[in-house]
DNA sequence: CTGAAAGCGCTTACAG
DNA sequence: CTGAAAGCGCTTACAG
C-alpha cells in the first residue's frame, strides 16, 4: 500500500494525497476527509524513507558519542552526565517530533562523521570529553548545524553551532564562598586535572573568593588531584602528616570529595562536625554516603534539553535563537558542611 | 556528487558503481580500482537514504523503550538495567555495521510501532517494564524480527521474537543456598511485589533451597517488599518488634537490601557479625555501601548482547540461531555476608 | 483547489 | 564482466 493506491482508491492524484498527509492547507475539505478515510481503512502509513529521499529532510538527529580512550569502561551511559543528558534529549527531541540515532565512536576515528556523509540525519549533537572542535568544524562545512556541551574546550562561535557550557570558575566560585560564609577560613581545595581547562577555571574560582573575603590562601591547601577516589584520599593523607587539616574541603568532583569523606572517617575524624566537605558534579552517589555530601550541582538535564531545542529550532529555521548559552552549578546543601565550631575559634 | 557522476567519470555505468559500493565481486579489478579511485578522489559517499529506499534495507535496528507510568522518575537510562543494556546494544550493532535508532513512547501509545509501520528500521528491540507481548505479536505480523529482554511475561515463543530471560527461581536459590551452606537456618526474605512473576519465582527459589536442606520456612521470616529502600526498612523493623530478627536476610532486590542495611545500623546490629545481607540485582550503589553489600549479580551486559547478535544473526538469515536463552544470577560476594557466628549456636 | 511530470540517488533484475 | 531500463515511494515545482 503506497500514496499511489490510495490516490486511486481516492480517485485523486499522488500530489493531493502528498498534501494531504503533510497537512499542506490547499486541499478542498471533501477531497481532504476522503483521502483520510481512505488511508485510514488501508491502514496506510507514508514511508519515512521515501520521504526522507524526495525531501531532504529526515527529522533525525544523529547523536555522535565519542568514547574516551582513556577509560577502559565501556559504558558511556551510567557516566554521571551522559546518562541523563542522553535522556534528556531523547525525550525533548520526541516530544518535537524528531527521533535520535546513535552512533559510537573513538577519538580520531575517521567514520565519526559518517552519519553526516552518508546524509542520514538532519543535525548531529557530540557528546565527547575530548576536543571535538575539528570533527565539528568539518561537519559545519559539510553544511549541517551542530550542538554540543562544551565542558572544557571553549569552542569558537559559530553561526552552526549551538553551544551549552558551564562557568566552571563562577560555580568554584560560589561553593567557596558558601564555605567562607560558615566561618571556614582554612579551606582545602583537591583540583582537578591541571591540564584541563576547567580544573584551572574551578581554582580561579576558588581562589576569587578567598580574594574577595581578603583571606589568604595559604599554598599548602591545595592538592593536585586527578578527579579520582584516590586523590580525595591522598589529600587528606597529606594534610594529615603536614599537621594542617583544613577545616572546610572543597573537592573538583564528587569522587574525590567521597575519597576525602572516607579518608576523614578513617581517621576518626567526624564530617561535618571537625571537618566540612563540599563536593562538585553532584552525582546519585552524593546522596547515599554518611553523611549524604553537600555538592554543586552541574545542571546538566537543563543544558541537554536547551541544547536540543535550540538545534531544532535552528534545524527549523529560526532566526531569533540564543546559540549559545552558560550555566552555573547550584548548592545542594545536603549533611556534609556545617559552621566552623565555636570552640575553634577560641 | 551521486553514483551516477562518478560512473560518467570513471567511464562506466551506474550498475558498476553499485557493484563496486557493495563489493559484489563481479567486477573487473581494472574497472574496480578506477572507479575506487574517482571515488576517493571525490570523495564520495553513497546517499544512506536511496539505498535504504531501492535495497529494502536500512541496517537500523530501533530500539523501543516504554516508559513505565508509575515511575515518575523521567531518566530511563540511569535504571540499573536499562544504562548498561543500551550502551552494549549500541556497541554490538555497531560492530556489526548496523544503527540504532531511538524511540521513547509510553505504555498504551498508539504510536510505540511507529517506526515499524514507516519501514524505518530493519527490526525493534522492546525495553520495557510493562508486558510488550500484544506490541511485539503486531510487530511481527508486520513482517519484523523483534527482540525482547522478558524479565517477567513469559512471552510466547515465536520463530520471529528473540528472547533473553533470567531465571529469577534458579538465582533466587542459589542466594539461598549460600547463605544456608554459611550455616544460616533463619534466612528473612524480603519479597518483591506479589503480583509479579519474577517475585514468586524468587519466592519459589527461596523455598527450594530451604526443602533440599530440610529446613522448615518459619511463616514470620517472610515479608512482603515493594522493590522500594523503605520496604527493607520496614521489614528490619517488623522482624524487631516481633523479637525474631533472622541471621540472615535475602531482599529480592538491592534498594530492599540497602534499606535493611541502614536499619540494622540504627537499631545497633552488625552486618555480617549479627546478620548477613545479600541482595539481588548488582546496582552500582552496592559497591559504596558499608559494608559493601553482597549481591546477585543479574547479567545484563551479557544478555543484551546476546540478544542484538542473535537479532542480526536472524535478520541476515542465518538458520542455527537460538531464539531463546536464560541466564542466572551469579553470586557477587562482597562484605555483607558471612558465616553465622558461632556462640548463636551454643 | 488539483493534476501530470520529473526527480531524489540508489539497486535490481534482465540481457548480453 | 558490463550496461540500459525500470523501480523504490515519496515530494516538488509548474501549469491550470
Amino acid at each position: 500500500m503506497n500514496s499511489f493506491e490510495i490516490a486511486r482508491l481516492a480517485g485523486v492524484s499522488r500530489s493531493t494525497v502528498t498534501r494531504v498527509i503533510n497537512n499542506y492547507g490547499n486541499v478542498h475539505p471533501k477531497t481532504k476527509s476522503k483521502v483520510l478515510k481512505v488511508m485510514e481503512e488501508n491502514n496506510y502509513r507514508p514511508n519515512a524513507t521515501a520521504k526522507k529521499l524526495s525531501s531532504k529532510k529526515s527529522n533525525v538527529i544523529g547523536l555522535l558519542v565519542i568514547k574516551d580512550m582513556d577509560k577502559s569502561s565501556p559504558s558511556f551511559l551510567v557516566d554521571a552526565f551522559f546518562g541523563p543528558m542522553v535522556d534528556t534529549i531523547i525525550h525533548t527531541a520526541s516530544s518535537r517530533g524528531y527521533r535520535i540515532m546513535l552512533d559510537i565512536t573513538e577519538e580520531n576515528d575517521k567514520n565519526t562523521l559518517n552519519l553526516f556523509h552518508e546524509k542520514s540525519i538532519d543535525a548531529g549533537i557530540f557528546l565527547s570529553w575530548s576536543n571535538m572542535q575539528p570533527k565539528i568544524k568539518e561537519a559545519v562545512k559539510l553544511g549541517y548545524h551542530c550542538g554540543v556541551i562544551d565542558f572544557d574546550f571553549a569552542i569558537d562561535r559559530d553561526d552552526s553551532i549551538v553551544i551549552m557550557d558551564v562557568c566552571d570558575k563562577k560555580s568554584a566560585y560560589k561553593a567557596t564562598k558558601y564555605l567562607i560564609e560558615l566561618g571556614h577560613e582554612h579551606i582545602g581545595f583537591i583540583t582537578g586535572i591541571k591540564s584541563k581547562r576547567c580544573s584551572i577555571e574551578r581554582l580561579k574560582g576558588y581562589e576569587l573568593a578567598h580574594l574577595e573575603s581578603e583571606i589568604v590562601i595559604n599554598e599548602s591547601n591545595l592538592f593536585e588531584g586527578y578527579f579520582n577516589e584516590e586523590d580525595g584520599y591522598a589529600a587528606v593523607e597529606y594534610w594529615t602528616e603536614l599537621g594542617k587539616m583544613p577545616s572546610a574541603i572543597f573537592a573538583a568532583n564528587d569522587k574525590m570529595a567521597i575519597g576525602a569523606l572516607n579518608a576523614l572517617h578513617k581517621k576518626g575524624l567526624r564530617v561535618p562536625e571537625d571537618v566540612s566537605i563540599i563536593g562538585y558534579d553532584d552525582v546519585i552517589l552524593t546522596q547515599y554516603t554518611s553523611p549524604k555530601l553537600t555538592t554543586m550541582k552541574v545542571p546538566v538535564s537543563e543544558m541537554a534539553d536547551s541544547l536540543i531545542n535550540t538545534l531544532i529550532d535552528k534545524i527549523e529555521g529560526r532566526e531569533d535563537v540564543r546559540l549559545r548559552k552558560t550555566f552555573t552549578a547550584r548548592l545542594v546543601e545536603r549533611e556534609s558542611t556545617a559552621p566552623i565550631r565555636k570552640i575553634e575559634k577560641k
